[in-house]
DNA sequence: ATATTAAGGATAACAAATATCCCTATTTTT
DNA sequence: AAAAATAGGGATATTTGTTATCCTTAATAT
């Protein structure tokens, strides 16, 4: 069971994003060479972004997309469902039903209590996604990165920017 | 992401053979009727109990598996790593080392501040996987599942196991 | 001896993730 | 008005992982 790789594509977007002045948009183009990675198929990811409305976009030249709330409104659960989608990790097939033993038309009234358990372990990820908001990623991002890097790739973004 | 069907699998067959009396074992023919699988594919997911040491085998006829260890010292996460793997959810693919600004020789030191994230929240289900016991599980069951079906199931076991 | 079992290798069928290509509508620039 | 650049999205490969079956081997009980 792995994530898919656009969670990785799609929140290092996000943080590129939110270093992003006011009103100007940054392009595929530009996010897919900044990090190296297929254009076309980040694409995808930046559009799942856009479908949940995490991020804004605009057409033609200059075109692009920048974030649709504050980095501070936006949480990692949000980013990450936006690509991986909001579905449980745990699916129950309902193998209890096959019981021989049970009576011909006996129904459960709730789920498995298997079930039951797993999905609280996949509650308490999404907790811990939900609690680290994009803010606190840029935080510690301008933290560790070092300096002259950073500015460099504030201003290669920059120079991008439409 | 979605987890393998073995998970529930392997869940519930240690359910059953919790319930199974001391020295006695289970076959997988009779985990796969009781349980409406596959055989031969639910073998593969008993292998992983097995390799992993949570589970006893023994050959021959009346051969197959008891638990390896008391219920109340089994833990979900135990039981799901067995068939899921060890590995975490997220994967870092670096892709921070294409920015075009760095320098060339350049090497971070520490992991990527969003891989350290996702792999908080990766520890988080973990953690919640870690503090339920599979002894915890037949509490749960034993109240909730109708205690004729219950004394049936129990009989159906002890009729076929070896 | 015979039957039954776990273990494991080989392989096929199927589904999902990854990736590319191409077309359309929109918007900026020229 | 024309041209260029963009997001969006459909179609379609390619690759990988999951699901499933088959078969052989060694061990064990009857
Ligand atoms: S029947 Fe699906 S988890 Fe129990
Ligand atoms: S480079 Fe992999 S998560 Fe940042």
């Amino acid at each position: 069971m792995i994530l898919k790789s656009q969670v990785e594509w799609a929140l290092h977007c996000c943080a590129i994003l939110a270093g992003l002045p006011e009103g100007r948009y940054l392009s595929t183009k530009a996010l897919a060479e900044f990090h190296g990675l297929p254009k076309e198929y980040l694409s995808k990811a930046l559009q799942s972004l856009s479908q949940a409305g995490l991020v804004h976009t605009t057409l033609g030249p200059s075109g692009g997309y920048r974030l649709a709330k504050a980095p501070a409104e936006l949480t990692f659960l949000e980013i990450v469902e936006a690509v991986e989608g909001r579905s449980r990790t745990f699916v129950c097939t309902n193998i209890r039903a096959n019981n021989p033993c049970r009576a011909p038309g006996y129904c459960e009234e709730t789920p498995c209590a298997v079930a039951r358990i797993m999905w609280e372990a996949d509650e308490a990820w999404r907790d811990k996604l939900r609690s680290v908001r994009l803010s606190d990623l840029i935080e510690i991002l301008s933290q560790e990165i070092p300096s002259d890097l950073l500015k460099r790739s504030f201003a290669w973004v920059l120079e991008r920017a439409g």
